[in-house]
DNA sequence: CGGCAATTTCTGTATTAAGAGAAATTAGCC
DNA sequence: GGCTAATTTCTCTTAATACAGAAATTGCCG
């Protein structure tokens, strides 16, 4: 069996555990660690975006370790069940929020975190914007669509659909701008912040 | 009764109907309008968000209306229970989305959504903000608290946490500031678009 | 102050999604 | 090429949420 370098934890209470950072599953217990906490909290609020609780947990167990992970630590650690592991570990991938890492001398397939904090922002935004968005703005221009060949639309309501559509692209087509940003200038001209809007405040005076 | 202006369907196949709108339920029909489809397509969109169908097919169904309506005239028109009409309406008034009106010569309450898209996208983002984010950034406070004071806890986990912290304040300063910027200009900026962009990134070597 | 209309709260039901465990498939090893 | 470990797919159970209908409350009018 594989034996990665381990957290050195200096709890000499009780036995080194035989892998990696198994200290005591994430349960409710009373006095959880900060790790613990993180992940908790993590999860949770996974749970009230559209992520489900496994797959945000795994995902904050997996940002906090220093060492890759396999599987079934993960299962062990977090307390839940192997197959939901995989399935989420699955979903992760596709966010390629994680990623899978070969480790020497062991056969099971391990994995990483994005761990760049910007870099995970943006892929979230990116499959946010795919999957919730992106389709959302096709189904208005359908239904624009048809609502113009109907004669018997209120003229206000079809109005409004038009503004929606307007916005939607609008909206669309800012984000697509700010993808194509670098991500390190990205990083810069938000943590510049209000700098930036004074700047554009100026620009924006001049401009129009 | 109250009999308001209500819309003018040059439907003529059929008697008018008594009450605004009440063209067909919105259900499971084979050939629904525009208007039904929007609102089937937003119920939808706000289910796979966090919203739930009801509360978006309401939020819909107002903003593409000419004329307020009232709780009965929704619950009517959408096939839904009136006092699931009344949970989703409190909802959506939280959320500002939509404001009581008074209706001259009728008692019952009557409801009109925000129709300008770029106030309702600013008052979406702001609820999101206040209800998801900024409780996230006072767990992950909390957790970064308590690590600490753990001697037990991996640098590099401790590492992590701190730099999510970090860029949850950061994101957290640029939000606010977003939001301080008058919505006319917010909107005219986004208009924008690649000039904006274009003006910054010589802003941002002037800076740098 | 009694009666009625409108609204809200409450409670039970149904639909949906999450998660566990078993079964099946895949992939490395002798 | 069978054997074993690992992973994934499948199915069933459980829990959460949405929703409808009934009951209760509120507010207005005579």
């Amino acid at each position: 069996m594989n034996c990665s370098p381990g957290q050195l934890f200096s709890l000499d209470s009780h036995s080194f555990p035989s892998d990696i950072s198994v200290m005591t599953e994430i349960t409710n217990k009373a006095d959880p660690s900060a790790k613990e906490q993180f992940i908790l909290y993590w999860g949770d609020m996974g749970g009230q975006w559209g992520v489900n609780r496994s797959v945000a947990q795994i995902h904050a167990l997996l940002y906090l370790s220093p060492d890759p992970l396999n599987a079934e630590q993960i299962s062990e650690e977090l307390g839940i069940a192997r197959s939901n592991v995989s399935n989420s570990l699955k979903e992760l991938v596709g966010w390629r929020l994680i990623q899978r890492v070969p480790v020497a001398g062991d056969r099971r397939e391990h994995f990483v975190a994005e761990t760049d904090v910007w870099e995970m922002a943006l892929l979230i935004a990116k499959g946010r914007k795919e999957r919730e968005i992106d389709p959302a703005i096709r189904a208005i221009d359908l239904c624009v669509g048809r609502a113009e060949t109907e004669t018997s639309l209120h003229p206000v309501t079809m109005a409004r659909m038009k503004e929606m559509q307007d916005f939607l692209s609008t909206a669309d087509r800012w984000w697509n701008q700010m993808f194509s940003v670098p991500k390190a200038k990205l990083a810069t001209l938000i943590k510049m912040g209000d700098k930036v809007l004074a700047l554009l405040k100026i620009g924006g005076k001049k401009a129009g």
